[in-house]
DNA sequence: TGTACATCAGTGAACGCGCGTTCACTGATGTAC
DNA sequence: TGTACATCAGTGAACGCGCGTTCACTGATGTAC
């Protein structure tokens, strides 16, 4: 597989995984071609040797932020099953993690750009919808099989609403609050009963 | 109160309601100087006769969007009363009401802007704080005062998560079913026992 | 009441800057023989 | 193995457009006497 497209592809992966980074951070507005080449190390004139538009670029980088969130996840509940604590707890205080009210840089694509969506092209929409999807999915896969399905809709729509106000709230005191609120009412009410499954 | 001020603040006040609405429906970005005064009626030069600059008006905007969609709400709530359903009811159903999935411009600007705020000025995001707090405590009134005091915030997150993420699935069947999820769980969960009150 | 002047709200042309996009070019990598 | 040529990834200057901001000016409203 080191095909004479090898080289091409790594630098194409720097730049997503780049702009995956800035997305999060800067939202749609903040992701500039020129920034994004020289973070990577590279000049703006080579960008269209690898995307067909800024737009193009926005939806992969999207749909990259949302591969990285889901694999931090992931390696967070492994990390729960570790501590024997359950797999909903793990997720629960991973997602709603103090740290997160700062750097949105490596989080869930969904919580930091959700209100810019509707505005977007189909592409990253569709993108976008799919993440919401899959984060929903992840909270099911955390709760018991006897949880009635519209359960983790309503759980995911917790977490992401409750990251949204406490960073919109700030990085303080009652940002804090406002995530502890919403981690003790969610393990409180959702919690299963058994730890590990 | 004719004081000479008035045909100015007349003006002022049309071009404010302007920007509280585009500012909903298309972001921070999408409100332009000149598309702001065009869509008010007036030429872009006039602008700074009226404000210092972009900033400032964005702050004053995200202001009168709160007031008016706070409004908004109080009067769902009257006309809830009047239907003698609760009042937590009625709020539910206003907030997370189908019509909401498209146009944001008449709506909270928590949910149609949150994502954003962590990127606005200091004047911004304050006046983003309070209206988190102003819909806080808008459902801490609409619930019984045995409620703890958290109970308001996560509904506020619920609430703002599932228009959000409604949206972002779309103004489709998907949506719709999000919207239904979150109403049918706050309802069955927190509406309190008698009618009114 | 009427006239002359001052103030005020809004106009429209112009400026400077940032940013997405294009393109001719360069140096490096790979291939043919 | 070595040489000549083709392909490829990336460079950097330039273009065009949108947008926030400035400013000299105009027509209308209000005030002094």
């Amino acid at each position: 597989m080191e095909s004479p497209a090898t080289r091409k592809q790594v630098t194409h992966d720097r730049i997503l995984d780049t702009a995956a980074r800035v997305l999060r951070d800067s939202g749609f507005q903040g992701v500039g071609v020129a920034d994004i080449m020289k973070r990577a190390g590279l000049t703006h004139g080579g960008f269209y040797a690898h995307f067909s538009s800024r737009e193009a670029m926005l939806a992969e980088a999207l749909e990259r932020a949302g591969q990285d969130s889901q694999a931090r996840l992931q390696r967070a509940l492994a990390a729960g099953e570790a501590k024997a604590v359950t797999r909903f707890r793990a997720l629960v205080e991973a997602y709603l993690a103090d740290r997160h009210l700062r750097s949105a840089d490596s989080g869930c694509p969904v919580a930091a750009l959700a209100s810019e969506m509707p505005r977007q092209s189909d592409a990253v929409r569709a993108a976008a919808a799919a993440r919401v999807t899959s984060l929903t999915a992840a909270v099911a896969a955390t709760l018991g099989p006897d949880a009635p399905r519209e359960t983790a809709a309503v759980i995911a729509s917790q977490l992401v609403g409750a990251l949204q106000l406490a960073r919109t709230l700030g990085d303080n005191t009652q940002g804090r609050r406002h995530l502890a609120a919403s981690r003790q009412f969610l393990l409180a009410h959702f919690e299963p009963a058994h730890p590990n499954r």
